[in-house]
DNA sequence: CGATATTGGATGTTTACAGTTCCACTCTGG
DNA sequence: CCAGAGTGGAACTGTAAACATCCAATATCG
């Protein structure tokens, strides 16, 4: 990589202003930059210095969040294992990093107009959880009635559903996995066999 | 009713403009006020002259929508018949409000700050829905382990996660219901007969 | 310790939108 | 056909946020 060392404030004062841009959009969109200056703890000017134009900074907070996500993802090891286990995985890699979905996928314009501007070499998160979601239909465990990108929405939207709930305490934190997975998993129906 | 009868022409440029609001809005919650003039295809003054601060078009419009959310659950008579059913038949009727659900729900600080402040006797839209999940629980056809709120949530999160896939043509709009239908009752994953 | 980089407060400029006023035009109903 | 309601173009004010500049205080590192 070509990137210069920053000094060591240079850098620790970037990525204090772009993770406090993430979390404080991630809860209101319309959030003003003195108001993300405040959160990170540093003056407006700073924060104009480091991103001259709003744009940049929405740019860099998307890149952020896509980068923390994906790594996410990685970790959670998706092409290995039963295709359930690694969906729980996934989902629980997700929860590690809901502020930065709950920014991303709570604006649809975001994804629409910033990603495609942004760097082009960004991981796509998307990827490694539609493989793992075609090894599953392969393997006979996920339904091959329904197209892999639908599968991955669902994913997604049942897993940002229960950040909501966890985040106004209507979920809690600790049953956030086993809910995500259940439902999906089987769905909002009782089983053959349940009891009533 | 005491509201006197307004003129044929006030009440249609009124309905104009909070159905028009309501379809910018659900695209772009940050549209303008111009932009909505323009989409009901009256001037800016007239729009200001029915509504004179931007709030008060917030609020008409959530009241619209909720409004139109509410009657199209009553028409699907959630209350009748097998839970199965009446839910394919609620998901059918969100489907044709659905500019009115992604207003409403595509921005939290909507339901969270004006929804409150408005006419308090506004029919809630979700009691129908709760009631119709809980007679399936008691009826054991839908997962009572989950509870109604958690179901409730996934039923408004997969629909509205359908009609984003309509809207940007990843979905036929014909295969909505069968789709979200075929999601909440099984999940994502194969059934335990199907082949491979 | 001293040079340089980094920061942030104060202050100013610009832009875009909300909200206002005025008046001429055009429907509509009696 | 004419009176009044309804409309909308144009031009204006106020406000809030984005964007820019200056300089003094402070931190960092050779």
């Amino acid at each position: 990589m070509s990137a210069k060392r920053a000094s060591s404030a240079r850098s620790r004062t970037e990525r204090a202003i772009v993770t406090a841009a993430v979390s404080v959009w991630a809860r209101d969109r319309a959030a003003t930059l003195p108001q993300i200056a405040e959160a990170a703890e540093v003056g407006r000017t700073t924060l104009h210095r480091y991103f001259p134009e709003r744009e940049g900074l929405v740019r860099a907070a998307v890149e952020h969040a896509l980068e923390a996500i994906g790594g996410a993802i990685a970790e959670a090891e998706p092409h290995d294992g039963h295709p359930l286990a690694a969906m729980r995985r996934v989902v629980a890699a997700l929860a590690s990093v809901s502020e930065a979905i709950m920014f991303v996928f709570g604006d649809q314009s975001l994804l629409r107009d910033v990603v495609p501007t942004a760097d082009p070499a960004l991981p796509a998160p998307h990827d490694p959880v539609i493989e793992l979601i075609r090894r599953g239909q392969a393997e006979g465990v996920f339904d091959d009635q329904l197209s892999a990108e639908w599968i991955q929405q669902v994913l997604w939207a049942v897993s940002y559903t229960a950040f909501e709930q966890v985040e106004q305490g209507t979920l809690a934190k600790f049953d956030l996995t086993a809910t995500v997975a259940r439902t999906l998993e089987r769905g909002i129906t009782a089983q053959a066999g349940e009891r009533a």
